[in-house]
RNA sequence: GCGAUCAUAGCUCAGUUGGUUAGAGCACAAGAUUGUGAAUCUUGGGGUCGCGGGUUCGAGUCCCGUUGGUCGCCCCA
């Protein structure tokens, strides 16, 4: 038994799971730059303080802090946003604007492990800056969308539930709560598609007295809404009086214009039960789920306009989304859609001896060099294992390095799939090598 | 932080009311087979039965603790 074991929650990538990873990096890293995103990094490791700053103290419990030998509190970063919030900031001025970037990176986070979360994962991290109209959440929610279908998921696979803080509180102002109350009720609002009535306990522990039955009715239809009408209907008593709701209403429906303009509406789904429990979110949220709702949520977004201000620089219009690689990768399997990957070299090699592995020594050299890949026994073995080798290995062809063949001054090369082989002057191995491979994939 | 459940070979598992030296299939390796991919046969490597303690003449099996996995609650940036 092993003396030493993985640390708890986190993961070890053996080839063949990190060929689906690297295949779910891939295809996120091709649709970031389709859309025109850029690609930056940064560290892993990062102040203790960046975190406390944008989440409050409570955030130490679930991180993986600690003190470095510099007297440093430290940690590893739990997420992006902060981070990337940074780098914006110290060049803010002068990025040309809209910042569009994304990242692929490992997080940690100091966490009981269940279905779909670990305390070590991947998430594809995208974002803009400097961009205060809705172009934003269009070019976002597109992104978010196309990385899901990039893999083949369609509508009935996933879904993206759309929200808006903003409007909540212009809505709840207008119901005459002030923002304490209005941050209460947002709370139970988050909580409520889990924990029904119960949800609202939190606000009755606060102010002392359970929100008042008409208001509540109020609020629990407006959480219900699940379309434009039904929305556009629930504001219309407070047209008169609320202008910020008739703007607000105005985003969304060129929000949503944008994105049917864009073949997206069979994907979105108006639902303002989705608040998301962070207090940092500013305006519209979102989040993905999987159509069947067996997995928790597959991504999650929103604007968040007041953070690069609260991290000490001038304020700039944010807003971002995450995917993560667990839960994500939960329902490719599900859905039958991760590949399966075969590495397998181009070329295997089956040498007879000493003196015919010296031989086909020049040649696989000569055509690893030219970008093929080429494999071969490295002891020698038997013929008949050679070729079985040769075939378990899913090469396409085998180049045959017998006593016979070396005699003669020519390679045997047997193409693997059909079974038939012929015998090539030595000298023109590499370009044989190419043209069969260049015209066989 | 709380709860449930599980832990025997690389993987999936069996292991009788507690009883000799802990098994199978798959996988891996060698050989049958000194030039052709299947199949078969033979053989082999691999386990302090997660770890520690207890009960017992005797523990993989029963008890306690602990570590880890899985699932759920809280939380979920």
């Amino acid at each position: 038994m092993a003396t030493f074991q993985t640390l708890p929650g986190f993961r070890e990538f053996y080839p063949d799971a990190l060929a689906r990873r690297n295949h779910i990096f891939r295809v996120w890293r091709h649709t970031a730059n389709a859309f025109g995103f850029l690609e930056y990094d940064a560290p892993v490791l990062e102040p203790l303080d960046l975190y406390k700053t944008k989440s409050g103290e409570e955030i130490e419990s679930q991180l993986f802090n600690f003190t470095d030998k510099g007297g440093r509190e430290v940690a590893l970063r739990p997420e992006m946003t902060p981070t990337v919030c940074r780098l914006v900031g110290d060049k803010a001025a002068t990025l040309k604007r809209p910042v569009k970037w994304f990242s692929i990176a490992e997080f940690y986070r100091y966490e009981r492990m269940q279905k779909g979360r670990g305390r070590c994962f991947f998430q594809f991290n995208a974002d803009i800056f400097g961009e205060p109209g809705v172009e934003a959440e269009t070019e976002l929610i597109a992104l978010l969308t196309q990385c899901l279908r990039g893999f083949g998921l369609t509508e009935r696979d996933f879904y993206v539930r759309l929200s808006d803080r903003d409007l909540w509180f212009y809505y709840l102002e207008a119901l005459g709560l002030d923002e304490a109350r209005s941050r209460a009720v947002l709370g139970a609002v988050d909580k409520y598609e889990k924990a029904g009535d119960d949800a609202f306990k939190g606000y009755a522990d606060q102010f002392g007295a359970p929100l008042d039955a008409a208001l509540k009715e109020k609020v629990l239809a407006f959480l219900k809404i699940k379309s434009l009408d039904a929305l556009e209907a629930a504001l219309a008593p407070h047209s008169a009086t609320a202008a910020k709701l008739g703007a607000r209403l105005a985003d969304w429906k060129k929000l949503l214009g944008n994105l049917a303009a864009m073949g997206l509406e069979k994907y979105i789904s108006v639902d303002l039960g989705v608040v998301r429990g962070l207090a940092y979110y500013t305006g519209f949220v979102f989040e993905a789920f999987d159509r069947k709702g067996e997995l928790r949520a597959l991504a999650g977004g929103g604007r968040y306009d007041n953070l690069v201000g609260k991290l000490g620089y001038a304020d700039m219009p944010a807003i971002g989304f995450a995917i993560g690689d667990m839960t994500f990768g939960l329902l490719l399997e599900q859905r039958g859609l991760m590949p399966a990957f075969v590495q397998a070299p181009d070329v295997y090699a089956i040498i007879g001896g000493e003196q015919e592995r010296l031989a086909a020594f020049a040649d696989i050299n000569a055509i690893r060099a030219a970008g093929f890949r080429v494999d071969y026994p490295m002891r020698e073995m038997a013929f008949g294992k050679q070729f079985k080798a040769a075939a378990e290995s899913g090469a396409k062809l085998a180049l045959i390095y017998g006593s016979d063949e070396l005699a003669k001054g020519v390679v045997k090369i047997r193409d693997m799939g059909t079974r038939t082989e012929q015998e090539i002057p030595k000298a023109g191995v590499l370009e044989t090598v190419r043209d069969f491979l260049s015209t066989a994939s």
